[in-house]
DNA sequence: GCGGGACCTCAAGCACAGTTCAACTTCCGA
DNA sequence: TCGGAAGTTGAACTGTGCTTGAGGTCCCGC
């Protein structure tokens, strides 16, 4: 069985048939149709779709990722190597999300310490070294009603 | 001037009037309101929205916030011994944020060493250690279109 | 060959945190 | 007193990432 059916695909690859189907809408992922049809998978799609929820783990939105699947030499077939340069583009990304957080949690020791809220002066009121009026500071949200499967 | 209107306080405190309207909608911050229905601040509520912005980089939804804000003693006046006592609690949400996102880089190291992706194997694929199947993983994103003002 | 579970499409809905719009009113300085 | 900036409301829209529902079709094991 090299074809999976979306609902074996999405057992497998731990994700909903709904979320799959998404997938393919946004281009992310692709299938060929039964004469019913019906969609069958290749079993590389299970790559493509690791990929893509560790790429949304890193922080990229879907059409970022799409464009890094677009990026692939030719197209398809996610190879270890592209795993690899891809995969070492987002470590930058992750070593400034943890570095944002970790300003954040200072600024909230210090500010523990002072019990300031003196809106001027207090460091965490004034985001300061993120260009306060041009970017969004640091927010980490938790993904809404996501869940698996 | 002990009342603001409601564009002084949008623009000392950093946001967009809207934005304050919407978190007075939600009971957030409150005003009172002068013979022709404009909106009046107290001081105070630009605390409030310090309060606000700040539990938003931390993670807290609005509704956290909200809830949060319930909690004050007798609902007003957020003073440096409600700041201390609230963001001491956000620091252990804000060390496992920064947790989560080490982990997920340390397994990225580990899986552009090996060049993996085999997805029975692979840490980086298998999430594991977050209960795989019941919660979300780390996904942290950035805030979408939001932009100070 | 038949029944029911799995699949199909398209549209609408949800959650979050606001922004934008239209049509109108109020406020304040010259 | 007048005019334009700033304020008011409610409804609709934005963007992201899906889920849910309705109404119908397909596939496979018994």
């Amino acid at each position: 069985m090299t074809h999976l059916t979306i609902g074996h695909l999405a057992e497998r690859a731990g994700v909903a048939t709904s979320a799959i189907r998404f997938y393919e809408s946004r281009g992310l992922v692709s299938s060929v149709r039964t004469t019913g049809n019906q969609r069958r998978y290749e079993q590389s799609t299970l790559r493509r779709i690791a990929f893509i929820r560790t790429a949304q783990r890193v922080g990229l939105s879907l059409d970022e990722i799409a464009e890094a699947l677009d990026t692939l030499p030719d197209g398809r077939a996610l190879t270890k190597a592209d795993w690899r340069r891809l995969s070492t583009a987002w470590r930058p990304r992750l070593d400034e999300q943890i570095e944002r957080i970790e300003r954040l949690r200072d600024r909230l020791d210090s500010c523990i310490g002072c019990g300031c809220l003196s809106l001027r002066t207090c460091a965490l009121s004034n985001p300061g070294d993120e260009a306060a009026d041009r970017g969004p500071g640091a927010a980490f949200l938790e993904p809404h009603g996501r869940r698996a499967r």
